[in-house]
DNA sequence: AGCACGCCGACT
DNA sequence: GTCGGCGTGCTC
């Protein structure tokens, strides 16, 4: 008699069930079968199941569907992982992150179209003499994890081509969806029919020709966003994941993983070697490969660069609000050469402080205690966190003063500045420009028309902006809003978001930055480009304070006020010497109930498992309002 | 007492 | 996900 547990695409955990004669030679894990649950039949998928049976009756598995395994050897090792290390039932990581489609009935298949509208990137040419030491790696055909730090974006994509030749059966992880319809775009050309992509917006009809195409073998290779990731490839030869910096690879609901982690225990369950790639590696990636654990890997090629012009704001003359002396003149300039420029700054809206000069007092959601921010368009104070809206106050709240000042600048107030000196109507490009009727594309398309040569836009701006677009000048006027926010990640942050406008500036221009804190160590790398000697300061830093990666971070999230937070903290430091708590906190949300965070911090994974584990046991009955939040960004 | 409704836990 | 048990509250 053989047993099997079934795991079903619900939140719970393996069931055993028996496996009828009729199977006893063709039933193995991975295949996907129908069981009897709750006077229901459902499918679920098989797993090995090594214990004795438990007491009690055990009920038949009903039928098997297809004639292999659907899932790996290597996913369902992966899927075990997961369920243990984010501490969570099998069924709900299946539910969660596995393809639908190994359940649901296929959909009728539509006639294929092509994206088309998204365009393409031309690869540049990459000289073998340049990625020796990635070639010579091809030869590993097992687990290993390398870590390519290329010398600029353009370059780290241009080396998918050289992957694809290598490597059959290849997954390739990109951290948003636009990014993975322009590579998949681009890449097509290079393969012969058997690429397909995976992500959130891929219709239904075919996302199922995708998956029924990726197990009976057409589909090779797979690029994609975190569907992709969950591919049920036979055998996996190489796992890429290109912007591995990226946060957007931080799942912040559900099961909050980090689907660069995710990658790599994939790499490890399917004895895969496992590519991380970014022209700006993340600290905690950098470390590993300096401890050894990931092999770093360094393109030989070094482009020309712009250079970085540091402005010290507490010496400098300020001719117009967030201009100094410098960046004004070399704006102006530019400006009159017909030169294209871009101004960063990191605030949508008009003015960032609405003070009063009598009493002190800043006017600030009543919800969020942040300041809020004047948008003149609209005449309206806006929380840029829940989005409450007040009317423009003529005297102050508080001790109803006339004696208003308005402060500090935002996207609007930059536009009006250009428009008042430069006599030039500057494209705005925030979240409030791209959420308008035109939409994004519009405004990208805009950007690359020839008439627009200036633009002002938040970080959002950088992101969105195709690395084809080139400017000869780009100026952070506010770099210090990058500098001055508490998280321990927050020089890191900002180092890749000044670091990365490398890639929207021609080599022959110049890339200004606005600071009072110019001897802050990260300017004087970033000019030199030495990345390497960044993160081993960053690095001593961290271990001082025993952050990551010197110490591992797991969040408690609490849906449930009252005094539970209070009894939890108590539980953990009875149980747990070794775990230092920060909080509680209050974490507020713009769509959901206030919540509350306990932060726990260990030098090592284990202990922080154990202690969730146990905690989860005593609160079970509450386990409804207890999130966990494993590596937390 | 009888029944509708909603919450919550169990499902092999 | 979904069924059934159970408590609540309303009606006959």
């Amino acid at each position: 008699m053989r047993y099997f547990d079934i795991v079903f695409p619900i939140n719970l955990t393996p069931l055993t069930y028996r496996c009828p004669k009729a199977f006893d030679r063709t039933a193995q894990p991975g295949m996907v079968v129908s069981a009897p649950l709750k006077n229901k039949i459902m499918k679920g998928i098989l797993l090995e199941r090594k214990d004795p049976p438990p007491e009690g009756a055990i009920k038949y598995f009903n039928e098997i569907h297809g004639e292999s395994a659907v899932l790996s050897k290597g996913l369902l090792k992966l899927l075990r992982w997961l369920s243990d290390y984010y501490i969570t039932t099998e069924g709900s990581i299946v539910m969660h992150s596995f393809p639908r489609e190994l359940f649901e009935k296929i959909l009728m298949r539509k006639t294929k179209k092509n994206i088309s509208s998204y365009g393409s990137i031309d690869f540049m040419d990459i000289s073998d003499d340049d990625i020796t030491d990635i070639t010579e790696s091809f030869s590993i055909a097992n687990y290993h994890t390398f870590l390519i730090h290329a010398p600029s974006l353009l370059f780290a994509y241009s080396l998918l081509p050289t992957f694809l030749k290598k490597h059959k059966t290849i997954i390739i992880l990109l951290p948003e969806v636009s990014h993975a319809n322009l590579i998949f775009n681009s890449l097509k050309d290079h393969c012969k029919g058997n690429i397909c992509i995976l992500h959130g917006e891929i219709s239904k009809g075919r996302r199922s020709a995708y998956i029924e195409g990726i197990l009976s073998g057409k589909y090779t290779v797979v690029i994609g966003t975190r569907f992709a990731l969950f591919a049920p490839l036979k055998n996996v030869h190489s796992i890429v994941v290109l912007n591995e910096n990226s946060s957007s690879y931080k799942l912040e609901e559900g099961i909050r993983y980090n689907l660069r982690d995710v990658a790599v225990m994939r790499g490890f369950m399917e004895k895969a070697p496992v590519y991380l790639l970014s022209a700006n590696p993340s600290v905690d990636s950098y470390s590993n490969a300096l401890a050894g654990k990931y092999t770093l890997l360094r393109p030989s090629f070094r482009p020309k660069r712009p250079r970085f012009t540091i402005i010290d704001m507490r010496f400098e003359k300020i001719i117009k609000p967030m201009f100094s002396r410098s960046v004004y003149i070399t704006s102006r300039n530019r400006i009159k050469e017909g030169k294209r420029i871009i101004f960063v700054i990191n605030r949508r809206g008009y003015t960032t402080l609405f003070h009063c000069l009598d009493c002190d007092h800043i006017e600030s959601c009543s919800h969020c205690n942040i300041p809020l921010i004047l948008h003149k368009n609209d005449a309206s104070l806006k929380c840029h966190y829940c989005g409450e809206l007040r009317e423009v106050p003529e005297r102050c709240s508080r001790c109803a003063s006339y004696n208003l000042e308005l402060l500090g600048a935002g996207t609007q107030k930059i536009q009006e500045v250009l428009r008042d000196s430069f006599g030039i109507k500057a494209i705005r490009f925030d979240s409030d420009t791209a959420k308008k009727k035109a939409g994004i594309q519009d405004l990208l398309q805009i950007v690359s028309s020839d008439s627009s040569k200036v633009i002002v836009g938040t970080k959002m701006m950088t992101r969105k902006i195709s690395i084809s677009e080139k400017f000869s000048l780009a100026v952070v006027l506010n770099a210090d809003s990058y500098l001055n926010i508490p998280d321990f990640r927050a020089q890191e942050k900002a180092f890749v978001e000044f670091h990365s406008l490398l890639d929207l500036v021609d080599s022959s221009g110049e890339i200004i930055i606005q600071t009072r804190f110019p001897q802050n160590p990260l300017f004087r790398h970033l000019k030199a480009g030495d990345y390497e000697s960044f993160v081993r300061e960053e690095l001593l830093i961290r271990k001082e304070l025993q952050y990551p990666p010197h110490s591992r971070l797991l969040k408690i999230i609490l849906s449930e006020n009252g005094t539970m937070a209070d009894r939890i903290i108590k539980s953990i430091h009875d149980c747990e010497k070794n775990i230092e708590i920060l909080g509680p906190t209050v974490q507020k949300s713009r769509n959901r109930a206030d919540e509350i965070i306990i932060m726990l911090k260990s030098r090592d994974r284990q202990t922080l498992n154990r202690a969730m584990k146990s905690l989860l046991l005593e609160y079970a009955e509450l386990k409804n309002s207890i999130k966990v939040d494993r590596d937390p960004f």
